[in-house]
RNA sequence: GGCGGAGUAGCCAAGUGGUAAGGCAGGGCUCUGCAAAAGCCCCAUUCGUCGGUUCGAUUCCGACCUCCGCCUCCA
């Protein structure tokens, strides 16, 4: 089977062939964070799901250059700045490491190319340009220059690729009514805005005067940067689709005028929600978790991770900390099962058990199905531990079945959870114990073990004897 | 109002035109001094409701109900 993964473009699962005539190289552009405040896991969850999704086109053996842009310039951050009188640089760089250390906390792999909004100035002023030499773009009286999108659909370029747009249905908002009346037509977005008294310090010159780029042209400039003009995968949250990737589609087609049957970005993919308490986790509604929110309740960020890798991508997911720790559970199930293989195996090296990562692959290759993807894993743990139970894996068939292991786990990226430093106080508790036991002071002994599970460890008797692990 | 998605056991969640994966929780047993871990067994005659197509539907079609998201900054 080939992989196949859905398109909003199409609303339908398709064969995955890169553009790359070798059938090897993919570019692959997700819409990272605006660096304004601390992210949630509402935000996090479609990192790892742009995460996962590159691990496995890599695992597929996918050469995938990843780009992710940091959105370092916006109307949030430039009253922020102006509040708090600091520069642009000093507030969005202590937010972009915050959210980098949250990023490395889940275990995602590093974007190979992060591009900052503000060091693509020049490239933003191009496509704009190219925008009004054809006559797609307008200045308009306010100083700022829009996107027509009537001139656009003019040239025979389609407006409405990811979402069914209804323009008469539309609900126009009073704020789009009220605050951009210059624009020609309420459907027109910004591409260059016009700099104003509260933007305070933050401009930048360019042929229509001072100012700053509009929400959009960013990624447009910063993909095609780095991607080219035409590239495979562009992957963001559902509430991106519109209008954000929408007028992404509209300016790079309508400044690049490609070739027929071209077209700007290939594969369009869109991560659901999260949700709290079956309602949208943001910031607006402030029902929301940051990663130190729930690192401080004790959850590991592996934790968190198992968790969101729990659930398909595109299906909405209601967040509860009841789940979490069920995630918890069934994650130390995993671990238990690794950890007495990888005891076993030792030094021995052998190549995969061919079973776990085919039924593995034929799970992902179908849209990234986790969830018959772990059924499979947890398949082979309830297998791996009979096995394990009747004594029948020796050396050599437990480094196969670890192998196995780590090739899946080059995909989930959850690694090996911490390793426990036992503090030597522990340490002289579970001998007091074991002396106990041996003298069969059994009520010593199970005092002892209250007195260590206190101390937050729960101890197992073993063949090879007592085995200390942090609650 | 327009557009899109979803309703499967106590909870989370796959799936198929031919009779329901997996995880958590729960119950029983084995092992254990007792536990823990692990193993074995049990845990949805039923897939929002009502119709239709079919030999047969949870799976296809229609209507309805409920929930969620987008349409406005937003992962």
């Amino acid at each position: 089977m080939a992989l196949q993964l859905f398109n909003t473009l199409t609303r339908k699962v398709e064969r995955f062939i890169p553009l790359d005539p070798a059938g090897r190289h993919v570019g692959m552009y997700c819409c990272g964070p605006t660096v304004h405040d601390f992210a949630h896991i509402g935000n996090f969850r479609t990192f790892v799901f742009t995460d996962l999704l590159r691990r496995y086109l890599e695992f597929r053996g996918l050469d995938v250059l990843h780009v992710m842009n940091i959105t370092d310039v916006e109307d949030k951050i430039i009253k922020r700045v102006h509040q708090q009188q600091t520069t642009l640089k000093d507030y969005t760089g202590k937010y972009e490491a915050e959210f980098l250390k949250d990023f490395d906390a889940l275990q995602c792999k590093r974007p190979h190319i992060l591009p900052h909004a503000t060091e693509h100035i020049p490239e933003i002023i191009a496509l704009i340009e190219k925008l009004l030499a054809r006559g797609i773009a307008y200045q308009a009286a306010d100083g700022s220059v829009y996107f027509s999108i009537e001139k656009y659909r003019g040239c025979g370029c389609k407006y409405g690729q990811l979402v069914n747009l209804n323009f008469d249905g539309m609900r126009v908002g009073d704020r789009v009514a009220s605050d951009e009346y210059e624009k020609e037509s309420v459907a027109d977005f910004a591409l260059w805005k016009q700099r104003v008294p509260e933007d305070g310090t933050v401009f930048w010159r360019s042929p229509w005067g001072e100012g700053r780029p509009g929400w959009h042209i960013e990624c447009s400039a910063m993909s095609i940067k780095h991607l080219g003009e035409s590239f495979d995968l562009h992957l963001g949250g559902e509430d991106l689709m519109f209008p954000h990737h929408e007028d992404e589609i509209a300016q790079s087609e309508g400044a690049l005028n490609l070739p027929a049957g071209r077209r700007f970005v290939e594969h369009w993919m869109h991560g659901s929600h999260l949700l709290v308490e079956g309602k949208k986790m943001s910031k607006s509604l402030g029902n929301f978790f940051t990663l130190r929110d729930l690192l401080a309740k004790g959850f590991s960020g592996r934790e968190i991770r198992y968790l969101l890798l729990t659930a398909h991508y595109r299906a909405q997911f209601n967040f509860t900390l009841d789940g979490l720790a069920a995630a918890r559970v069934a994650l130390a199930r995993i671990d238990e099962c690794v950890g007495k293989l990888r005891e076993l195996a030792g030094a021995a090296s052998m190549p995969p058990g061919p079973e776990l990562p085919l039924q593995f692959t034929k799970a992902m290759d179908d849209d990234l199905n986790v969830s018959a993807a772990w059924g499979a894993v947890f398949d082979w743990v309830t297998e791996t531990n009979k096995k394990l139970a009747a004594g029948q894996l020796k050396g050599p068939q437990a480094a196969a079945a670890l192998e196995a292991w780590k090739r899946v786990d080059e995909v989930f990226g959850l690694g090996s959870p911490p390793s426990d430093d036992v503090p030597p106080e522990v340490l002289a508790l579970v001998e007091e114990r074991q002396a106990a036991r041996k003298a069969k002071d059994f009520k010593r002994s199970d005092v002892v073990r209250d007195q260590l599970k206190a101390l937050g460890w729960v101890v197992e008797d073993t063949a090879k004897g007592p085995r200390v692990k942090r609650i």
